[in-house]
Formats: C-alpha cells, structure tokens, sequence
DNA sequence: AATTTCGGCAACCGCTGGTCC
DNA sequence: GGGACCAGCGGTTGCCGAAAT
C-alpha cells in the first residue's frame, strides 16, 4: 500500500539503498528538485515525492552536518526551545547543518532525559519542586523559591519573602497583602537577567500591558522604594494598593481580562523576547517597545544565545552600576530611557507568557519559566 | 551463546497553511 | 469561495544495533 500522498503509485518503502540514494542525488544536482512529486519518475526512484524530499532534507543535503551534537549546540538547543517549544524547524535554524528531525531526536533522546534528571522540566522549564512549603499559589512559589535558589541570599531577609519578582492574582484574596509586604530592599536587588517570552501561537501576546516605572527623585535605598504603578488600563484594585507598596523599577505586566492575574516584577535588568525583537532595560527606566523597534533576528540568536547584556545605568544608582560594569557587551540599541508599551491591551483572551531568570548572564539561561 | 529489552534514529503519517486555478 | 495540489512541520512508528539478562 503506497502513502496517502501518492496511492496510485507503487511505491517503495523503509530504509533507503545506497542506489537510491545515489539517483536521488545525481537527480537532484543536476536538476534541481523542482516539484518533489515529480522527482521519483524522474530520477528514476520508486518512491513517493514526500519521502524523496525527506531524504534529501535530512540526510542527503551536502550542507548537513552529520555527527554527535557539540555542547553548544545542546546548549543552544535547550535556549532556544525554553522560548519557542517544540518548535524543531525553527530551532533548528540556530544550528547551521542540523534538521529540525535530528534536533527533535536529539532532544527526545537526549536532552530531555537530561533535564529531568537535573530536576527541570523539559517542557517548561520551571524547576521541578518541593509543593511542602508552597505558601503562596504556585506560580509565586514557584517563582520566589527558584530565585531564592540562584540568587545570592540577601543579608537581613527571609529567604522565602524576598522574592525577586512577584505574582499576585487579583482574584486572590491574599493579593494585598501579599502586595504589601514585598520586602524589597533596593540593596538586595541581585543583577538577574530576565527574559520574558511568549510561548505560545505568535509569541506576542496582544492582550498583554507591560509597564514599567520609578520614582528617580529618590536617593537614600528607602525613598527609592517608591512604588509608582504607572498606567496600566487593565489594572484593577491592585493599582490603588500599589502606593503602600515598595520596590523599585517594578514592571507590571497585566491583561485586559478582569480574570486575569497582573504580574509584578522587580528586576534590576528585563527584557523581552520573541521572535521579532528584544530588548532589554535596567535601572531606573521607563520603557517602550514599538514595532518600528524590531531588531533582527540574527541578534535575537546572539542575545539568546549569549545574553550578556549591558544596560546603562542612571547614576542614582551606583551600586548597581559597579556590579554591570563587570558585563562587556550588547548588541543591540540601549537607551537611558525608552518607553515601553508591547501592544494596545484591547481583548479579553490571554495567552501564556514565560519568564525566564538567571543570575549568571555568563552562564546559560536555564532557570525557569512559568505561564501567567 | 541465545534471547530479550532498550534506545537511537530514519522514515512515515497526518495535519496545516499557502498558492493556484 | 472552494477544491486540488504542494511544501513544511511535528508527532509517531518501527527498524536495527547495542546492552542487559
């Protein structure tokens, strides 16, 4: 029985022969594949186009590369799936001479074994955790106990209140006062790196309003953990809770829906990610990101393969301007100040976005990743 | 040494989206 | 608009050699 895609034909099956092989490729070197389904008569070959074209593709193309996958490419491999899913065509793209078939097998027989065993989840990527101690919803736990893992343990704070980001649900009755007591020390902030990424459909959620804020009139670390919440449309009661809260450059993701949870975030540097563009900010910025602001996803591949990321910083805040000093590079345009808007928040349905975390950016982004 | 189990990988299947008529 | 055709993609299957029993 042939495939579906060429029934009326007789057609061969399983493994290749080297004589196929050779007349696939004379045929094709020669000529071109053209319409693959006219390949087989062709060339020659009792096969259907559809397995002629998957032959040349993940095996017989001369610019394949063949042979156990580097580190880097495992490495980038992990990266790039944490931001697009099992999306093996476009990982592949990061890896000149490997088929998105091979990634695919790579990962299913290697990687994902892997990161079980280092107790991530392959496919979110959140750290697999204890549930004994989770005091607050899942995503907070999960969130404030992976950071309290990686980050360097402040000095004066427990350890399970000092998150360096939040969630709260506005739909959850703990929210204010969870909200008011984020113990925030601007001293404590650790230098993380934090991606932020749709992971779903088109990687951009247009249900989605980013802001961010600070009060930059501030100097001693209290008075700078002012908490201004800035224009958020969907922001319900959370926005009129913000004042008593303190923190510094807090982003607030939140959505149009009324059910959906805001997202608080505290990091000394963000940035977002998708497919088109990403951008960075720190310090003490409020920022913009317009369409007209894509960046090209060649430096997409460098910023996520290698997220070493510079941010100017404002020089109210030295301390954190010494440690970034010790970061060497950026590839794409910073600014002191941009405005950041992702998209209009209009509708009601919310996509998923993921966060990522790390606390090394000289090391892979490999922390985790939740749905909000 | 023979048999069974396991794992890697090539290939297949079915679906989706784009294009053409 | 819709049907046919095609390329591309991701999930799944099944072959085959290696490892385990």
């Amino acid at each position: 029985m042939g495939h579906h895609c060429c029934s009326k034909q007789k057609v061969k099956r399983g493994l290749w022969s080297p004589e196929e092989d050779e007349k696939l490729i004379k045929h094709i070197t020669t000529n071109g594949h053209g319409s693959w389904s006219s390949v087989p008569k062709l060339a020659g070959l009792q096969r259907c186009g559809k397995s002629c074209r998957l032959r040349w593709i993940n095996y017989l193309r001369p610019d394949l590369k063949r042979g156990s996958f580097s580190e880097q490419e495992e490495r980038t491999i992990i990266d790039v799936h944490r931001i697009l899913g099992n999306r093996w065509a476009q990982i592949a793209k990061h890896l000149p001479g490997r088929t998105d078939n091979e990634v695919k097998n790579f990962w299913n027989s290697f990687i994902k074994k892997k990161l079980i065993a280092q107790g991530i989840d392959p496919n979110t990527h959140n750290l697999i955790l204890s549930t004994t101690t989770n005091n607050y919803n899942t995503n907070n736990f999960n969130i404030i106990n992976a950071c309290n893992k990686l980050l360097p343990q402040p000095q004066q704070q427990q350890q399970t209140t000092s998150p360096l980001m939040n969630i709260f649900s506005s739909s959850s009755s703990s929210s204010s006062a969870f909200l008011s007591s984020l113990p925030y020390n601007y001293n404590n902030i650790p230098l993380h790196e934090i991606l932020f990424s749709s992971t779903s459909n088109q990687y951009r959620n247009p249900n989605m309003f980013w802001s961010s804020t600070t009060n930059t009139n501030t100097t001693s670390t209290q008075e700078q953990n002012n908490y201004n919440i800035p224009h958020a449309p969907s922001m319900e009661s959370p926005a009129s809770q913000a004042s008593t809260v303190t923190t510094t450059n807090p982003i607030i993701i939140s959505s149009s829906s009324s059910s959906s949870s805001p997202l608080i975030l505290n990091p000394s540097r963000c940035g977002l990610i998708d497919e088109d563009f990403i951008m960075w900010n720190s310090g003490n910025y409020e920022f913009n990101i317009e369409a007209d602001q894509l960046i090209r996803k060649e430096e997409i591949q460098t910023q996520v393969l290698d997220p070493v990321v510079v941010v100017e910083m404002n020089n109210k805040t030295n301390h954190i301007h010494e440690m970034m000093n010790s970061t060497t590079s950026a590839s794409f345009e910073r600014s002191n100040n941009f405005d950041f808007d992702f998209v209009e928040s209009t509708t009601s349905t919310v996509l998923p976005c993921g966060m990522y975390c790390n606390n090394n950016y000289h090391s892979p982004i490999d922390q985790f990743a939740w749905d909000c």
